[in-house]
DNA sequence: CTACCGATTGACT
DNA sequence: GTCAATCGGTAGA
């Protein structure tokens, strides 16, 4: 079945988040997000990211430096940022270029195994309310602040595969400014897929 | 300690 | 489209 397939596919490499976020959160559209818990296996495809850098992005929580909240940032690539917001969880994966803390917001995921557990989660049955929008994602998923600094590239709890059908030249890549943020509207760092009901954000920004 | 606020969501007009 | 709930992080007294 097409669960086991991709729990035996090997993880995204280190080397695969060491590089500018903004070309990570491109190609981590299509990947395949995988959780593991007691409940068993669940996740789905990512069809919806934001790139954050820390110099010259006032809108990147590594903006203002190192903290408690923000330490994974600037720890090394390939770990989980788990956020708190709003009394909600945001799940990032951390990035390097330069050596400069960055990270890729991951923002919607088309959802496609263990369905029952995320509906029961969401306390929702519709599959376009179970992993539209960054916290819904997490809620789906169990995903809190125990999973912030964690090593996404082990393949176990969480982490990322390359889907058993890429991209292609047909699937058209939108590139707009970031959903949410108060500074640095003008940046053009959030990556989805055209057309995918599966994405969030404003109408103008999904086609 | 208090006060303010946000990379959100869900309910509602 | 508008708006308020929610609570941890942060800054400041």
């Amino acid at each position: 079945m097409f669960v086991f397939d991709l729990a035996d596919a090997p993880p995204l490499t280190q080397a695969f988040y060491q590089r500018d976020p903004a070309r990570v959160a491109q190609e981590l559209l299509g990947k395949i997000l995988l959780r593991k818990t007691r409940a068993g296996f669940a996740g789905g495809r990512i069809v919806e990211t934001e790139a954050y850098r820390a110099e010259g992005d006032s809108a990147s929580h590594a903006f203002r430096g190192p903290s408690r909240r923000n330490r994974a940032m600037f720890g090394p690539p390939g770990r989980a940022y788990v956020y708190a917001i709003h009394a909600k969880y945001c799940f990032n994966a951390v990035t390097e270029y330069r050596g400069q803390a960055s990270a890729v917001l991951i923002r919607s995921m088309e959802p496609l195994v263990g369905l029952t557990q995320m509906q029961t989660r969401r306390k929702r049955e519709r599959l376009l309310d179970l992993a539209r929008g960054p916290a819904r994602i997490c809620q789906a998923l169990e995903i809190d602040r125990r999973l912030d600094s964690w090593n996404l590239t082990r393949g176990k709890r969480l982490w990322i595969v390359n889907p058993h059908a890429p991209l292609t030249t047909s699937d058209r890549i939108l590139q707009t400014p970031r959903i949410g943020v108060t500074s640095a509207k003008e940046l053009l760092l959030r990556f989805c897929l055209a057309d995918c009901p599966f994405v969030s954000g404003p109408r103008k920004w999904r086609t």
